[in-house]
DNA sequence: TTGGCTGCAAAATATTTGCAGGGCT
DNA sequence: AGCCCTGCAAATATTTTGCAGCCAA
């Protein structure tokens, strides 16, 4: 039998999973795995930090969440907000900012596609210093 | 006495070092620091991935290499080629493409800059499929 | 009832670091 | 000579997985 190499899965309802979507909607500080658990612990005192890693993943998979992986960053982040934005990494405060995905970004990727390349994916992080720490 | 934090480092010429660099600046397939270690080892017996590891990082802080994380690796590469270029991964040859640094992007460091926003760095990832994969 | 969901602990990966000896300047 | 560079091995850090019991459909 020839396998399709996305295969199908089906899910059910996780009160665990539908809680840690919900949190990463709420929140804008782009949180490792670790620092998920240790926010989610106090309300979840079952939680285990194994089980976060496969709902990080099943979210992932579903395209309700972003695994990103800013420069100067160790671990993955995860990100809730899965519309076209860029990330802005501060170095001096270490903050990771959203920014709205601009325009001109539209133009490279319609040059990109008449190159024969399709995108189905963008990751854009930038690193420099924030207004609040240039001041 | 105040330490300014980014401490200054005074280094040495190695040989390992240098070659590293080289290598680096003469490959375009990205290799992990493990594909790098298996790449340099039958020329350099006694090289060990802890010291690999340890020049990567002095020749990423002067500038010389880059470290990326492109979507869908779950380890860190290295890149020789530090003029402003995109990463393109495949989703299904996994290669990573070089792409020239598009003109429309300027427009958006400028945009970013009116902002505040001071940019030193800038790592884009895309995700897609590739001209060869999709024909 | 079936098969996904969960916690726990162990395992697998990836990366960093202490130490003793060797090499560059 | 002084101090960075190196290999080796041990330690960390991060993420994945096996297993047995639980829960949703």
């Amino acid at each position: 039998m020839i396998m399709n190499n996305s295969a199908i899965k089906s899910y059910r309802y996780s009160r665990q999973r539908q809680r840690i979507l919900e949190f990463l909607q709420d929140d804008f500080s782009h949180p490792s795995a670790l620092e998920l658990y240790q926010a989610l612990k106090p309300e979840m005192p079952s939680l285990s930090l194994g089980n976060l890693y496969r709902n990080l993943h099943i979210l992932e998979e579903q395209s309700l969440i972003l695994k990103i992986s800013p420069p100067g960053s160790n671990e993955d982040r995860y990100d809730g907000h899965v519309h076209q934005h860029i990330h802005f990494r501060c170095g001096s405060c270490h903050k990771i900012f959203d920014i709205d995905m601009l325009p001109d970004l539209k133009n490279t990727f319609h040059t990109l596609s008449q190159q024969g390349f399709t995108t189905q994916e963008m990751h854009i992080s930038l690193g420099g210093t924030c207004p609040n720490c240039a001041s």
